[in-house]
DNA sequence: AAACGCAACGAAAACCTTTTCGTAAAAGCA
DNA sequence: TGCTTTTACGAAAAGGTTTTCGTTGCGTTT
């Protein structure tokens, strides 16, 4: 493999002459910026990013904190989507994506070794020790659904999100609500609970803690236990918002194992909208995040971090309701 | 941050000692060892991986070409499924995982840049150019379900999958099986096809393409649409045999919508077995791919090639059936 | 003709490790 | 004791860029 010494030897000028062209610096000639240009061409040449990472500091690597906790991970839609997103956005910008390994040395010093020159931190528990040192360093950081401190944070309107699933549920007559909840430890869980909670004194109804059960994780079967906890109570509820969409697809289950019907006997609104929630029986009708949008926003905003401008703490991104078949008016048994 | 040679003076040593301390050489003392490693813990004192990887030709960093065809992406379970069990087995080995880029330059010249140690292929089209030079090329490369000559090929043994789901089927009376196959550049696709095929002839059944209808990609859509398609055939088929459970969601739609039963009317078997084919209604018969296990030995057989060690140049994973409520008898009408 | 400015380029240091090879002292052996 | 082997370590080169600052040569002014 042709170094840059080798294309300056071919053609008769300093390697710093070379580097200069290859880095757009306007202080050479264009016949001799044509040259090397075309040179450079003919053989192939390659800068080596380590060799210019070593010398700039820079290493156009973004760094991926995603640790799977909660069934949070690769394999859940909502991140998996943010995250093809934002990877797509910053490799516009010139950039690639390198996952953090937790192993061993811990974050910090994970980025530190691979000199990322920022890191999105996807999923993760926020009481995480590790991950507590990482956004109190210098490096830069972008997260979402895990707030801490100043670090900028992008992510769905939660509870604006909930106040609509509840007035939907509402205006279709509903009154007893129930809410499948996240862990305790997820920050967007807890807002959703909370616009779950707004959405019922909005209206007019109680706040019942019976009708709060907490899903163990974000997959289908966590659904499928926690509503089944909901039909040991002594009186089901008519409605049951439900933190995710995966998890309401278990919801949806426990409830047709209960030969009742769903969007009828009982009306579910879901979170996400994934792509399957279009094609689940009944169709789900769910608060759609726009994923898209977020992990755009979320790689620029990087970005401009990366680059020392100045960004918004902040940034909440509106759901929106999306009425599918598995919400119906309420049914007076 | 301290480097190296900060390190040195503090223990009164020359650079190349720490330097074989670190990489745990056995020509230096107990003695200075451990006062150096004394040091470098209290200093918190990280090598920089760019002038590691400068000096040693070895990144530790192995790159993903994970190319969004045909909605087989990040978003796929299968896929992300696959992808995580590989990222943690490559990260317990020292490796860290980067997306390969396809902006610009293409593959090939991005590993280069990069310097990556080896390349997992996840998903690509098999015709792409710039794949079949990076194949080409002396990196070291493993892929699933994207042949090339001698490129180390790990998957699931998709015939054999298809010929239990086909047995299965025909086990419980069906006779007229469609199937709903993958885009035709999908080499999985292509096998399922073959596999379903064989298993038609192994029970004496004829071979019909009427009943064999392509899916546009591995969504949910495309497998509500394509069973449509064989809805508007003359005779409708008592059970399908499908590609994907991702896909069998949205066949199960259409069935649903031509108010018959999945599972009574109209028999499915999908493919892959993710989390919600249990939870899907009915339940999903399906062909279980043991991702983890794939996802393992594609790191291990990835790290033994950087290693110059030999390798299989193919591996089968069998796939199991798991039999749920989407396949019953056949009923006559 | 002297003085100056500017364009075009190069020398060399800096970035941080690893690794080869050489050297000195200590240990082993006769 | 004299010799060889082993052990413990260091000097310095190598790895490939970027970047600062200096130099040269040429055209413009006065």
């Amino acid at each position: 493999m042709a170094d840059i010494r080798d294309i300056a030897k071919m053609a008769g000028v300093s390697t710093a002459t070379v580097s200069k062209v290859l880095n757009n610096y306007k202080e050479v000639s264009n016949a001799t910026k044509a040259r090397i240009l075309k040179i450079v061409e003919e053989v192939g040449y390659i800068p080596n990013s380590n060799a210019r990472a070593l010398s700039t500091k820079r290493s156009w690597l973004i760094g991926i904190v995603y640790s799977e906790c909660l069934n949070i991970g690769l394999e859940h839609h909502y991140f998996s989507g943010l995250l093809e997103a934002f990877k797509r956005e910053t490799e516009a910008l010139g950039y690639e994506v390198v996952f953090i390994s937790g192993y061993g040395i811990g974050y910090l010093k994970r980025c530190q070794v691979r000199n990322v020159d920022g890191v999105f931190v996807v999923a993760a528990d926020v009481f995480d020790p590790g991950l507590q040192a990482l956004f109190d360093s210098d490096i830069k950081c972008v997260t979402t659904d895990v707030p801490y401190k100043s670090v900028p944070l992008i992510y769905s309107d939660n509870r604006q999100g909930s106040r609509l699933a509840i007035e939907h549920l509402y205006n279709l007559g509903h009154r007893r609500i129930a809410h499948i909840a996240g862990p305790s430890t997820s920050v967007a869980g807890k807002e959703r609970l909370e616009g779950y909670r707004q959405g019922l004194i909005k209206h007019g109804l109680d706040y019942d803690p019976k009708l709060v059960v907490e899903a163990d994780d974000f997959g289908g079967n966590a659904g499928y236990v926690a509503m089944n906890k909901l039909f040991a109570l002594s009186e089901v509820p008519s409605a049951v918002f439900v933190l995710c969409d995966l998890v309401a697809v278990g919801v949806m289950h426990a409830i047709k194992e209960h030969h009742l019907e769903v969007g009828k006997d009982i009306s579910i609104v879901g979170f996400d909208d994934i792509e399957l929630a279009g094609h689940v029986h009944p169709t789900l009708t769910t608060i759609k995040q726009d994923r898209k949008l977020i992990g755009k926003i979320l790689a620029e905003t990087l970005v401009k971090r990366i680059n020392h401008q100045a960004v918004d703490e902040i940034i909440m991104i509106p759901t929106e309701l999306i009425i599918r078949a598995s919400t119906g008016k309420y049914n007076e048994k």
